[in-house]
RNA sequence: GCCCACGUAGCUCAGUCGGUAGAGCACUUGCAUGGUAAGCAAGCGGUCAGCAGUUCAAAUCUGCUCGUGGGCUCCA
């Protein structure tokens, strides 16, 4: 017999009796390990503990703790879902089945669309076929063999041929097989904790030209409690999602007769919108930007110039006015480079920074919309940097701080940071020259890095005008959203000539930046509601305090405390109608007013109030002064 | 745009087998002036999303349209 040789992560080698199983190599290594692993991989091609090892090579074993092994539990449980959807449907054909971000699905091909209680009796016969305790088996198969095992399978051919001549891999559960990498958990007695969530339309490999499948999602945990936990977040999320809380608290809503993907904004909305607005401009012209505003419309010759009229027609209002064609602006790039063009530039008035909270629409597919979310017009909190290629560095590193700052302001300290570069496969579909694309590229990098922030690297995923830094941050439930991004645009300066005298009286194109840091003010604020879920920081609040008299002879004086607060700046109304002190907080809590100040006899005669906190209860009485003293504190400490 | 589901009063929802609609809250009015999450009573309010069809009869069945939701796709 001979032995073959594994080499460990952390350098050591291992040996091992070819033809025993790869479980016997994690067993040298740990009897615990062993309890943890779910596969390994070798060479980077994954292998079930049980089969046997017949090449050595660089070792890595999967666990339960790790990331990839939930994922891999999560791709098993996909597998699981597919083997139970052809024992109960067996006309279904498979497409293909990935685990996703917390969870995983699988696409098939049937007439007859899967219900909701479909779903109910898939999720038992997977309960039942999981309990069978089969294992998971994988068997290496020429592309003719695979072909004969997948020969009632279209999809899984097409995938076969796609893939051309290689060795494929193949799973079996039970009766279930399925062309897949892998890897997969041991057997089917490790998925214990899954659930079915939903049932959607999806294209086949995403493609609107391919036929609509069926996407069954679902979720799968190593232990019931973690299940438990991630439906309860999913269910928290239901209670906080912004278009309840929205119509809710009266803040915004979309209205039907108008349109859909249309915000209107109630006066409460809109006042949680005008303190953003506010503080928003505060901070940038405190930072070296000039705010300035452009119309919504304007000829379509400028957007014949910027290439918007070619290639994204489609998404734009486009209408007639004098016998000229016009456009609603989709974006606010055109109008900030005709403001720079209006004088001649020279290096020493760089770099330019235009804001602009500019209103923008865009024809997005109708099932597209939703919500705040994904809206037709839509504010954007906008900038463009012009300036030479030595200040890109420190202009970049401003955008970052801001989106430091800004987001800090929300109670948003978390991050995660995505670089968009070139593919490098296919450097001719983008614009600017290679030595531009290396600079912005190097420009981003050191930004993120000088603020330590981590940062994933995506070849490929930058826009055809430049590089870019996408950031993302995770809300009070562990959510993630995309907000802010800063991207390089090679692309428009050369489109209107967008140049400045440098310093050797040539001239030179400007490197231009757009950034945005809340993205869609809609949108964010949208993220907001359900990040506090609706409790409003005071700063924030539409309503800050209301004053709720106990009685009738307490009216007055209830209307003289908001009045007196309102005064010092304050945003509190005076709840004077003869109803029950009861059914006044009552009110004011299902309004989620941060502050209630009851004032009865008591209060009246010692000119104080009696101070509820939401959330907190009853405080006894207090000075005017006092609380106001509080509030406007709160207010400056963005509380 | 595509697949699926849904659309009943301002809101949340009930409505059986097809027999032209109900509740609670909200609103209006009256009584009650009550001390920390809903006082009592009466009243008003619906072309059952819209249009067409089947039927003696449609909220209910069918088709189309609009809107909403879960996704796909798109985000030059």
């Amino acid at each position: 017999m001979s032995r073959i040789t594994f080499t460990l992560p952390d350098g050591k080698d291992l040996e091992l009796e070819a033809g025993w199983p790869y479980g016997e190599a994690v067993r040298t290594i740990g009897e615990g390990l062993l309890r943890n692993a779910v596969a390994v991989t070798v060479d980077g091609v994954h292998h079930p503990l049980d089969e046997a090892a017949e090449m050595g090579g660089e070792m890595l074993v999967i666990t339960k703790a790790s990331e990839e092994g939930l994922d891999t539990l999560r791709h098993s449980t996909a597998h699981l879902l597919a083997w139970a959807v052809q024992e109960l449907f067996p006309d279904v054909k498979f497409a293909f089945g990935p685990n996703i971000e917390n969870g995983f699905y699988y696409d098939f091909d049937r007439e007859e669309p899967f219900s909701e209680s479909d779903l109910e009796r898939i999720e038992a016969k997977m309960t039942e076929l999981a309990r069978t305790k089969v294992g998971l088996t994988r068997e290496i198969a020429t592309p003719e063999r695979a072909k004969e095992i997948f020969a009632d399978q279209p999809y899984k051919l097409e995938e076969i041929e796609a893939l051309g001549d290689v060795e494929l891999s193949v799973y079996r559960m039970g009766s279930f097989t399925d062309l897949c990498r892998g890897p997969h958990v041991p057997g089917s007695g490790e998925i214990k904790a899954f659930k079915l969530l939903s049932v959607a339309g999806a294209y086949w490999k995403g493609d609107s030209d391919r036929p609509m499948l069926q996407r069954i999602y679902g979720t799968s945990f190593w232990k019931k409690k973690d299940l438990t936990a991630h439906l309860e977040m999913l269910e928290e999320a239901k209670k906080r999602d912004h278009r309840k809380l929205g119509r809710e608290l009266d803040l915004f809503g979309i209205m039907e007769e108008a349109g859909p993907g249309l915000s209107y904004w109630f006066p409460r909305g809109d006042m949680v919108r005008e303190q953003i607005i506010e503080y928003w401009k505060r901070v940038h012209r405190a930072n070296g930007y000039r705010t300035v505003t452009t119309p919504h419309i304007s000829q379509a010759a400028l957007w014949e110039t910027s290439g918007h009229m070619e290639f994204y027609k489609e998404n734009m209002y486009v209408f007639e006015q004098d016998d000229r064609p016009y456009v609603v602006k989709p974006m606010n790039c055109p109008g900030h480079i005709l403001m720079y063009k209006r004088k001649t530039r020279g290096y020493r008035s760089l770099p330019v920074r235009y804001a602009e909270l500019g209103t923008v629409y865009r024809a997005e597919l109708k099932g597209t919309l939703h919500g705040l979310m994904r809206v037709r017009g839509f504010t954007q909190d906008d900038a463009h940097h012009f300036c030479t290629p030595e200040q890109l560095g420190d202009e970049v590193d401003l955008c970052i701080e801001l989106v430091k700052e800004i987001m800090g302001a929300f109670g948003f300290d978390d991050f995660k940071v995505e670089l968009s570069v070139r593919d490098p496969e296919n450097k001719g579909k983008y614009a600017g020259t290679d030595e531009e694309w290396a600079m912005a590229e190097a420009s981003l990098v050191a930004a993120i890095e000088k603020h330590s922030l981590p940062y994933t690297r995506e070849e490929g995923e930058a826009v055809f005008y430049g590089p870019k830094i996408d950031v993302k941050l995770v809300d009070a439930i562990g959510r993630t959203w995309q907000t802010s991004t800063i991207q390089f645009d090679f692309n428009l300066p050369r489109r209107f000539g967008v140049t400045y005298t440098d310093a050797d009286g040539q001239e030179k194109y400007v490197y231009m930046v757009h950034r945005a840091i809340m993205g869609s003010l809609e949108r964010f604020i949208g993220i907001l509601t359900e990040h506090f879920a609706g409790d409003f920081p005071l700063w924030l609040a539409p309503e800050q305090a209301r004053v709720l008299s106990v009685s009738r002879d307490q009216h007055e004086y209830a209307e003289k405390v908001a009045a007196d607060l309102r005064a010092m700046g304050l945003r509190v109304e005076a709840d004077t109608r003869d109803e029950k002190i009861g059914f006044k907080i009552r009110e004011a809590e299902v309004m989620h007013v941060p502050r209630m100040l009851v004032v009865g006899g008591r209060e009246a005669e010692s000119g104080e109030v009696a101070l509820r906190v939401r959330h907190e209860g009853d405080q006894g009485a207090r000075t005017v002064e006092a609380v106001a003293e509080d509030l406007l504190d709160a207010v400056r400490n963005r509380a």
